[in-house]
RNA sequence: GGGGAAGUGGCGGAAUCGGCAGACGCAGCGGACUUAAAAUCCGCAGACCCAACAGGUCGUGAGGGUUCGAGUCCCUCCUUCCCCA
């Protein structure tokens, strides 16, 4: 440790010399310059000189922000706030901490509000995260701003290219016709969040679903990997749960049914196969192939039918409620559960859009009688409804009216009849499998991810077209490929992709023979599945990462973000992660080790007695009471997301202007839990605010010229630890231990009430604070307040920063005292207190109770005692 | 529809293992300082009964249960928020 110095009031030579008060604004200017200026926060790679192989490493990683044209509000900030304190205690713990942060720059977003502004989403993308990095440099995140990175820049998605071409060599990528959205208003293909019950999110035009041409990412075939290694990583279980429902794993078998009068085999999933004998008819997604084959009787009502299907979206399709709707297509199958010729195998064929084609194999067999869809569906169109499993005898079944999807006994099923269900499922695939018409097999809910758009503003695939109609990928040496400068990069009114149209850039060549590029964009996420990787080593130019930073900086130790990505962005990241790792280029299987969600903040917005909103500012509280300023028209105060629309957003730079940086991540801190949901009340932030001048009071007198108390200067001696000095260490110990234990769930505003409780007890000993105390303060209080607690340091006499000093320990033995209180209570109430020393046994502790309850105990016996040693004594009487 | 999270004072929230409910903060009330106000400092503060003290009763979304003892565990129900389709 540097030995310290008297302060002087000035950090550099030239600079004027604070005044005593506490200036939250000149503070935090001169501590962010400092960090700047010295690169106190860059992480060392393995390798780099001063790199030291035995210091511990953390990786602490945000969930980086797609930089919107509405700039970062107080929600965003409370995440990176969270892990700011995390990575500044880890640091001060000793160990080498990667903490990144940078853009994911690329998507639909972007290309919208460059449409709706009229500049290039290249442009606006650079307006936004100047705006954003600017704002976050103002909280005073200690991010290693030289690893910055963003999607969008040739020389990030050089290596997304890059990754993309390792997966198309293994196969996992490639081309099929899948139905999207179309909109004929808008003339363009819509992304699934642009759709809204079947319209157009902006101008609430019709949509259609129709097939086109798209790259599909097999994820499916990590998708028992996805499932099984979620056991190994430390994740919040509701997580895991979204994920493993997600995808969906569902054991069943395969079943081919023959189409009479083709040769086709119609081929279904069951995770039901014993019920097979109950089959009375199969059922069509509207998009099946199978329907080319409709006589021509049927042909209109079946035609008519897909395309009113083709207007509905999967959810009113599949609703349980709704209304079943279906088409009988005059084709027949055989049931292979009956001889063939037997009548009841003999089974009709419907097309209905409550299946889906996306899901199995696009078909079912119905069993009226053991499904609740079918069973509603036979119902409506009188189809045959037919009893092949008897429910336990606690249970409705058919002959009461209703239909029975649980598991029980096997009847009217010929072979397996009398089996319990679970059997049956057995004997009956058997049985299937010894006839060569069916098969066991593991389905899964999760489908092969579409990956590219007919959209500009992504990462164009490094793939050729040739003549001959062959696919190749670009030479490795070719990449980037870097997306075209376009005027015009709307999409085009016959949704084939705007890039399309850059014709220049299109015809190329590959190897002597003429090619075209592939025009298709890959999708918004694309970049952000595997960014963690690439700050690891970020100015790597001959590949996306050296194998020794990975080594050495993977898996991420804390990852953070919201629950929204419970689901899409995490499981595309391990998908890449697992595809890496097979390929050798990385070293763990899984990306993040431990994973947290920070909970939403939310605002107060307020409403009109017709529901209409009102603008904060234009609202006052009448004690427990809102009006509205101007009429004085009561409002109903309602906590919602913040939103541009409900007027309520609060943006991180205007709560810095009035109160500081410190105020607001201490206020972000002391909200609550940071995994909770809280309301963002402008009104609380003073207490934190106040809580900060206090502690700089503590240590500072405003009234004097002194750097700091005179106690606590460093040419003061250690103070005897006895009285005061004595209380208030115990005091500091406790809040120190409380400090500690609030990492482990990030509930850092219990770490903040701890060192409020020291404040106020240290205010009212001020005298018998020890300089050794105040220092220990400063410390454990600078991950929240990191540029008061830096001044207050210099004031103390250090000349470099804390953000590398030795984090507090606590010491055990300040932690218990000689005496306890213990509750003393009568038939479990509360009826005294009594203080005993802290070794006493029950015989002393009894004795010394039953006096403090005397009154309650007179006239009854004593029946039992239970005692809670250290806290509590209960006397229970007759 | 499916999935997830959560209900504690006027508000945000606290409370290892089941053991003093309401720490800490905001707002509120009272006092000190001030010509006055702001700021600051000190104090009070869940609801109810009681003139008041003393004292008591109720109280963690609702109802039941287990237990000497339940905010915490079990069952049933209600409400809110978030996500996906």
């Amino acid at each position: 440790m540097l030995r310290p110095k008297l302060y002087s009031g000035r950090l550099q030579a030239g600079e004027p010399a604070l005044s005593n008060a506490y200036d939250a604004a000149r503070i935090e200017q001169r501590w962010q310059r400092h960090w700047d200026e010295h690169h106190t926060f860059a992480a060392l790679n393995p390798g780099e000189p001063g790199f030291d192989p035995a210091q511990p490493k953390y990786y602490v990683l945000d969930m980086f922000p797609y930089p919107s044209g509405s700039g970062l509000h107080v929600g965003h900030a409370v995440g990176y706030v969270g892990t700011d304190i995390v990575a500044r205690r880890k640091r001060m713990e000793g160990c080498n901490v990667l903490h990144p942060m940078g853009w994911d720059a690329f998507g639909l977003p972007a290309e919208q509000y460059a449409i709706q502004t009229g500049a290039q989403p290249s442009e606006a993308t650079r307006v936004n995260t100047d705006n954003f990095r600017r704002q976050l440099k103002k909280i005073g995140l200690s991010y290693d701003w030289a690893r910055e990175l963003n999607t969008s820049d040739p020389r990030y998605y050089k290596w997304t290219q890059w990754i993309f071409k390792r997966l198309f060599e293994k196969g996992l990528a490639y081309q099929a016709e899948v139905p999207v959205w179309w909109c004929e208003e808008l003339k363009t293909v819509l992304a699934n969040e642009e759709v809204i019950n079947g319209r157009s999110e902006r101008g609430n035009h019709p949509c259609v679903r129709r097939p086109l041409k798209q790259w599909m990412l097999k994820i499916t075939a990590y998708a028992e990997r996805l499932l099984e290694d979620l056991e190994h990583i430390d994740w919040p279980e509701s997580i895991k749960i979204q994920q493993r429902e997600w995808i969906g794993r569902s054991e069943g078998a395969e079943i081919a049914f023959e189409v009479e009068g083709t040769n086709e085999r119609l081929v279904v999933f069951t995770t039901r196969p014993d019920t097979l004998w109950g089959a009375t008819f199969m059922v069509l997604a509207p998009e099946h192939k199978l329907l080319a084959r409709v006589p021509s009787a049927q042909r209109a009502a079946v035609e008519s039918y897909v395309a009113q299907a083709a207007s509905k979206s999967e959810l009113e399709r599949t609703e349980l409620s709704k209304e079943k709707s279906g088409v009988f297509t005059g084709l027949f199958a055989h049931n292979p559960a009956f001889e063939p010729g037997d009548a009841r195998g003999r089974i009709p064929i419907w097309v209905a859009d409550y299946v889906l084609i996306s899901y199995g194999t696009g078909a079912i067999m119905s069993v009226p009688g053991h499904d609740q869809r079918d069973f509603e569906f036979a119902r409506k169109f009188g189809l045959e409804v037919r009893e092949v499993v008897k429910p336990p005898s606690n249970e409705k079944g058919l002959a009461d009216g209703v239909c029975f999807t649980g598991e029980g006994t096997a009847l009217n099923s010929g072979p397996i009849d009398g089996l319990a269900t679970a059997q049956a499922k057995r004997r009956a695939i058997e049985l299937l499998e010894s006839r060569g018409v069916g098969q066991a097999r593991v389905t899964y809910k999760l489908r092969d991810w579409l990956f590219s758009r007919q959209r500009y503003w992504g990462e164009p695939f490094p793939l050729l077209h040739l003549d001959d109609g062959s696919i190749v990928a670009v030479d490795d040496s070719a990449l980037p490929v870097e997306l075209p400068p376009m005027e015009d990069f709307k999409p085009s009114a016959d949704g084939s992709a705007p890039l399309a149209r850059a014709q220049g850039w299109v015809r190329t060549t590959h190897q002597g023979r003429s090619a075209r590029r592939d025009t298709d964009t890959m999708p918004g996420w694309a970049g952000s599945c595997w960014y963690w990787l690439r700050f690891m080593d970020p100015s790597n130019a001959q590949a996306p990462w050296s194998r020794a930073a990975e080594h050495y900086w993977g898996p991420v130790d804390l990852y953070v973000g919201g629950a929204a990505h419970a689901v899409m962005h995490l499981l595309y990241a391990r998908f890449w992660h697992k595809v890496l790792f097979d390929l050798g280029l990385v070293h763990t299987n899984e990306p993040f080790q431990r994973l947290f969600n920070q909970g939403l903040i939310t605002a107060f917005a307020y409403q009109d007695a017709t529901g209409r909103l009102v603008a904060s500012d234009e609202v006052e509280s009448r004690g427990n009471n809102f009006v509205r300023r101007a009429t004085g028209e009561p409002l109903e105060q309602i906590v919602t997301k913040m939103a541009k629309s409900l007027k309520n957003v609060v943006n991180p730079d205007d709560v810095i202007a009035e109160y500081g940086a410190d105020t607001l991540r201490l206020y972000e801190s002391f909200m609550g839990p940071l995994a909770d949901s809280k309301p963002w009340n402008p009104r609380d932030i003073t207490g934190c605010a106040r809580f900060l001048e206090r502690s700089w009071r503590l240590i500072v007198d405003p009234e004097s010229g002194d750097a700091v108390r005179p106690q606590l200067r460093v040419d003061q001696g250690a103070r005897a630890l006895e009285g005061d000095t004595l209380e208030l260490e115990k005091q500091l110990q406790r809040a120190i231990a409380r400090i500690d234990e609030s990492f482990k769930q990030f509930n850092f505003n219990t770490a903040i009430a701890a060192l409020m409780s020291f404040l106020n007890e240290a205010s009212k000993r001020h005298a018998a604070l020890s300089r050794s105390q105040a220092e220990r303060y400063v410390l454990v209080l600078s991950p929240f307040a990191p540029h008061m607690c830096e001044e207050l340091w210099s004031r103390l006499g250090y000349t470099r920063s804390l953000a590398r000093e030795r984090w507090p320990a606590v010491e055990p033995e300040f932690l218990v005292d000689d005496t306890l209180e213990i509750v003393v209570q009568v038939a479990g109430k509360l009826r005294g207190k009594v203080a005993v020393p802290k070794d006493a046994d029950q015989a002393a502790v009894e004795a010394a109770a039953k006096p403090a309850v005397a009154s309650w105990l007179e006239g009854k016996s004593v029946v039992k005692v239970v005692l809670v040693p250290g806290r509590l004594i209960n006397f229970i009487v007759k």
